[in-house]
Formats: structure tokens, C-alpha cells, sequence
RNA sequence: GCACCCAUAGCUCAACUGGAUAGAGUACUUGACUACGAAUCAAGCGGUUAGAGGUUCGACUCCUCUUGGGUGCACCA
């Protein structure tokens, strides 16, 4: 039952005339002190048809409403605030959870229809730093919401394998390289030799025309450079693939930019049917003056594709081969005027399933407050970072748990939890500063704080020794159950809106509030002492656990049962 | 110069999309383990929401301007 429309309902009983149930539901808020009750109404939009002041219309109406599911209405000032009745509710939330457990907050309106996510995106032959655990979670986060209410999610890792990036290495690597080094430590060599590259470049700058040479052969492939681009590939593949593991996610394509090398030349004809091209400088450009955009760059003076000729490729594809309905691109924020430009290039060639194109950008994370460059080796390497916060969490369980059994695996879930929600719990728009203590914290609003509440509820279960009866009455009353109850009973919306903002954050911030009401309620509620609620507090703490694996889950973390 | 993002407690961030006394965490001070797990809980401290106007019953939220920070701006991705 959803409270919220009982009381509209209540309201438009009295008030219909001047506001109809929507709109009054529209009006309806949940108060910030639960001192004034569960759901208010401001009548403020009265005034003006009563001619009555706000408190004296207020006044009246909470004498004429009453119902079972309301323990009162109480008039202050202007509000009308609504106490719903805590058995009556209670009993309902939990029987709920308790019945469809982790498919509490499931919804359908996906409809299984398909939705590609871009998401993570490394370039080959770089190491993965934490710039990409951005794009990597949060778009793993997304994947998991869209799939909670009946969407089918496609991961796509859109390998950064082709650009003129490729000529460079392979510039860098016959002057300087040594296969054996790059045998070795694929990765840091490579990195190694792509600094030393722009190290160089900046004063011999006749390297930069020579890697764009490289780049051209390999578009035409030249023999000598495809070799070394798939090894180059491989070696770096195998890598990621370390680094996925630890945080625990998986693809469904891992087709990058090499995928659409062959799928260009359509793009281009259906451009020039439409005459969209102008030649520029000896390059092909599509104006975007409509738009207000700066023109997009197609091809080059020298005949080689650029980013976006490939972005038009993959969307053409990802349009056709999944038919979806949106398709999301989780993509650092400073790529917003490529996307821009990539949707209107789309809508002047026809596709109007260009506006279900999302770009879901994020902030940037800095160091010292500088960004982070690549090209300058100014890089916090994601590897480095997971298995710091994994050592860290092990000292941990050494200190506070020391008989644990499988303590490996658990620091991982925690260490790695920990950097992941810290990354996932903020405003993804928001910038940070990599701080590494501040990013693998086990206190306060973190990762491991919500996974150790969930440990906790689990440890009750266990002494509990009983699964909750579903037939018993699991009526609660006293006011620490109550909100643990509300913010249960939120779940469902919660998912809902974190959906249409695609904001992780959202789920964060209720696993936290999960987590806070329910250590409150700990602190001064003895479920396994007798008492004639003890029933229903069995099936709280139970619904608790659910819900908070359910949280963390959706975010990509481990719950472990013990920690 | 043009475009976009951002500015809230010392620090990191919330605020139901225009509503009540702007809330958490952290740091600092203090209290609670013979107790269902102290990675916890409780209390205190901390604010001219960058500044100035405007819109209205009412603004952290919407509009304009100013200041300060970030990111882009065609042959990188």
C-alpha cells in the first residue's frame, strides 16, 4: 500500500474541488524532523481560493480527516502532518521483504528492453588509474539499477585500441623499445615508452608527424604495425583483466575503437548522400553553427578517422545490433561537447534515436589539485590503490577478528568495498581529491561501515536460531523500529529515482541511512531478550540484512556474513 | 575570448527538485563494552548557504550580475 496516495486520496475528499488528488499528491512531503510525522501536507496553495489564512484552513481540514491507517493528524501552523499507524505499516513493510527478499524493489517497466552502457574504456597500452575506476563503477552501478527494474543492461567495454596514440607507441617502441622489458612488464613499459615519447616530442616535433604516419600505415594494414598493435593489445588485456576480477565485473562486449575500423567508409557515404560534408584545411568537417557547437572534425587532412567518426560507427551499430532504448555512455564530464557534437551529427543524418543517446558524465578526480595526465606519468595506478585498501582491511580483521575463516577473501570484499563506495557515494558531478587515506576510511559513511551492520544483523540471525514466522503478526511500535521501517519501506523509490537520475549515489546514501537507523535501533533494542515484539524484531533484522545486501549489491560490493 | 560544471560547518558532503528549527560524516572534547560484534552508539562544539540584486505567502534551490575554482574549445581520445 502506498501511503503516500491514501493520503491524497483522504485529501481530495475534502479539497477536491479546488485540487485534485494528483496535484495534492504532488504537494505531499516528507517532513525533515519525524517529530512532524510521517507524510505533511502545506496548504500554502489554498490560501488563495479560501481567502483564509494558511493556519485557519490548516485548522479545519485536520478536523475532518480520519482513518485506521493514520494514529493521528496533527495540525502545526500551516502543515498538516500525518502519523501513520506504525502496527498497521510495519507489519506490511516486513511481510514484504521477508516474502520476496531480494527481489524487493524489483519493478518492470524495462520491459527486458535492451540498454548498452559504455562504461570503463581503458586505452591499450596504459595502466588503468582511478580516473577509469570512475567510469568502471559507475557504470557497473547503473548496469545493476537498470537491470533491478526490468531493463536488460549491456556492458560495453569500448576499448580505447586504435588513435593515432597507436603511432606514437610504435614510434617510441622502435627507438627505445625492448621486447623482453615489455614481455616482462607490459604495461609500465609501455607507459615508460609513451612518456618518453612526449618527453622527446617536445623538442624534435618532427616525432609527432612521424607518429601519425604510424598510425596511417596501421589504418591500412601495414603488416609491421598490426603485429605490434595486437601484441600491444593482448599484453594489456590480460592485465585489466586483473584488475576486473578484483572489483568483481564482468563485460558483454569488449569491442573498442579496432572493432569499427571497417564499419567508417557507411558512415561516410551516408554523410556525403546527405552532403553533409565540407572540406576544410584538407580536412572533412560537418558544421554544427545550428547547434552552436564547434564544427565535428571527420577526417583528416591526411585521410585518417578521428574519435568521433568511430563514436558515429558504434552508435550506428549499437542502434542496430541491440535496438535499444537509450543507450548510456559513462564518460568523464570533460567529453560533454564530444557527445554533444556526436548526437547532432547523428541527428543531421537522420537518426532520430540520437535523443536516446545519454551521456552520464562525472567529476574529475585530481591529485594535490592537479589533474591527472597520462602523458606527463602523472597517474594513481587503480591496482596499487585496491591492494593498499586489501592490506589495510586485513590488519583490520587481524586486530578485531582474528578467528575469522577466510579472512583473504573478506579483506578483499572490504578493501575494495571500501574504495569503491567512496567513490560511489557522492554526487558523481562532484570533482575529488585522491587522498588515499581518505579513500579507503572503514569509519563513518563508508563501504565497510554499511557491510559491517550487515555482518552484525547476520550475527543475530545466527544466535536468533529461528527464521521469522510470516504468519505471526510482526507489528512494531516503538520508535527506533520505525525508522528502520520508513527507510526499508523507501527501498522501492529509492531504486526508482536513482534510476532516473542514473545516481548511484542515491542508493549510497539510503544504504547509509539503513545502516545508521538500524545501529540506533541495536544500540537500544535487545531482539533476543522475550518480549512480546520479539517476533517481529526477528523479521526487522532479517529484512534489514536483505536490504542492505541488496544496497550494496546494486553498487557492486560484497556482503559478507562475517567480518 | 566563447561554452559547460562547481561554490553550503575547519575538512568531505546532504537537503525529498520552491516549504517547518539547513542535516550527516570527519576532526576536536567527553561518556558507554562481565552487553545481540565498540569497524558501533550517545553528548558537546561547529552556519550571514561565496557576494549583490530580483521573482513570491516562502529561496540553499528559480532568474540576472559580480567574485573565485575546474574542464573543454578541429587534425589526441
Amino acid at each position: 500500500m502506498d501511503y503516500k496516495t491514501l493520503v491524497a486520496q483522504t485529501l481530495a475528499e475534502q479539497i477536491g474541488d479546488v485540487l485534485s488528488e494528483e496535484q495534492i499528491y504532488q504537494l505531499l512531503e516528507k517532513p525533515k524532523s519525524s517529530d512532524h510525522g510521517d507524510i505533511a501536507f502545506p496548504v500554502f496553495s489554498l490560501a488563495k481560493t479560501y481567502r483564509k489564512a494558511p493556519q485557519q484552513i490548516a485548522a479545519d481540514l485536520g478536523e475532518k480527516i480520519s482513518n485506521p491507517a493514520f494514529e493521528k493528524v496533527v495540525v502545526v501552523g500551516p502543515y498538516l502532518n500525518f502519523f501513520l499507524n506504525k502496527e498497521m505499516v510495519s507489519d506490511e513493510v516486513l511481510k514484504a521483504i521477508l516474502k520476496e527478499g531480494a527481489a524487493y524493489g524489483n519493478q518492470t517497466v524495462g520491459q527486458g528492453r535492451n540498454i548498452p552502457i559504455d562504461l570503463s574504456s581503458p586505452n591499450i597500452a596504459k595502466p588503468i588509474s582511478m580516473g577509469h575506476l570512475r567510469s568502471t563503477v559507475i557504470g557497473n552501478a547503473i548496469a545493476n539499477i537498470v537491470q533491478k527494474i526490468g531493463y536488460n543492461p549491456i556492458k560495453i567495454n569500448h576499448l580505447g585500441d586504435w588513435g593515432t596514440q597507436f603511432g606514437k607507441l610504435i614510434v617510441a617502441y622502435k627507438l627505445w623499445g625492448d621486447e623482453e622489458k615489455v614481455k616482462a612488464e607490459p604495461i609500465q613499459e609501455l607507459l615508460r615508452l609513451y612518456v618518453q615519447f612526449h618527453e622527446v616530442a617536445e623538442e624534435k616535433t618532427e616525432l609527432e608527424d612521424e607518429a601519425r604516419a604510424w598510425f596511417k600505415k596501421l589504418e591500412d594494414g601495414d603488416t609491421e604495425a598490426t603485429e605490434l598493435w595486437s601484441w600491444f593489445r593482448e599484453e594489456s588485456l590480460s592485465e585489466f583483466n586483473h584488475i576486473y576480477q578484483l572489483l568483481g565485473i564482468e563485460f558483454d562486449s569488449y569491442n573498442g575503437e579496432a572493432f569499427y575500423n571497417d564499419k567508417m567508409d557507411e558512415i561516410i557515404e551516408i554523410m556525403e548522400e546527405k552532403h553533409l560534408l565540407q572540406e576544410n584545411r584538407g580536412a572533412e568537417i560537418v558544421d554544427l553553427e545550428k547547434y552552436n557547437l564547434n564544427p565535428a572534425l571527420i577526417r583528416k587532412s591526411d585521410g585518417a578517422t578521428l574519435y568521433i567518426t568511430r563514436d558515429l560507427a558504434a552508435a550506428l551499430y549499437r542502434k542496430r545490433n541491440y535496438d535499444f532504448a537509450q543507450s548510456i555512455y559513462v564518460v568523464g564530464n570533460e567529453q560533454s561537447n564530444h557527445f554533444k557534437q556526436l548526437k547532432a551529427v547523428l541527428l543531421e543524418m537522420g537518426f532520430d534515436w540520437s535523443n536516446d543517446m545519454v551521456h552520464t558524465p562525472f567529476g574529475l578526480i585530481t591529485q594535490g589539485g592537479k589533474k591527472l595526465s597520462t602523458r606527463k606519468g602523472k597517474i594513481v595506478l587503480l591496482e596499487e590503490v585496491l591492494n593498499e585498501a586489501t592490506k589495510l582491511a586485513k590488519e583490520q580483521i587481524s586486530a578485531k577478528n582474528p578467528d575469522l575463516a577466510d579472512k583473504d577473501a573478506v579483506a578483499k570484499d572490504v578493501g575494495v568495498g571500501a574504495v569503491v563506495f567512496h567513490d560511489l557515494k557522492n554526487d558523481r558531478m562532484n570533482n575529488f581529491d585522491f587522498v588515499l587515506e581518505e579513500v579507503v576510511r572503514f569509519e563513518g559513511e563508508t563501504g565497510p561501515y554499511v557491510q559491517y551492520t550487515h555482518a552484525r544483523s547476520k550475527s543475530i540471525l545466527r544466535k536468533a536460531g529461528q527464521t521469522p514466522n510470516h504468519a505471526a503478526s510482526l507489528a512494531l511500535t516503538d520508535p527506533y523500529s520505525w525508522e528502520v521501517i520508513k527507510v526499508l519501506k523507501e527501498f522501492p523509490e529509492t531504486v526508482m529515482k536513482s534510476y532516473e537520475k542514473l545516481e548511484p549515489s542515491v542508493i549510497a546514501k539510503h544504504s547509509i541511512q539503513l545502516a545508521q537507523y538500524f545501529n540506533r535501533f541495536y544500540a537500544n533494542v535487545k531482539v533476543l531478550e522475550d518480549h512480546p515484539e520479539k517476533e517481529g524484531r526477528i523479521a526487522l533484522v532479517e529484512a534489514v540484512s536483505t536490504v542492505l545486501k541488496e544496497d550494496l549489491r546494486l553498487l557492486g560490493l560484497n556482503a559478507p556474513n562475517e567480518m
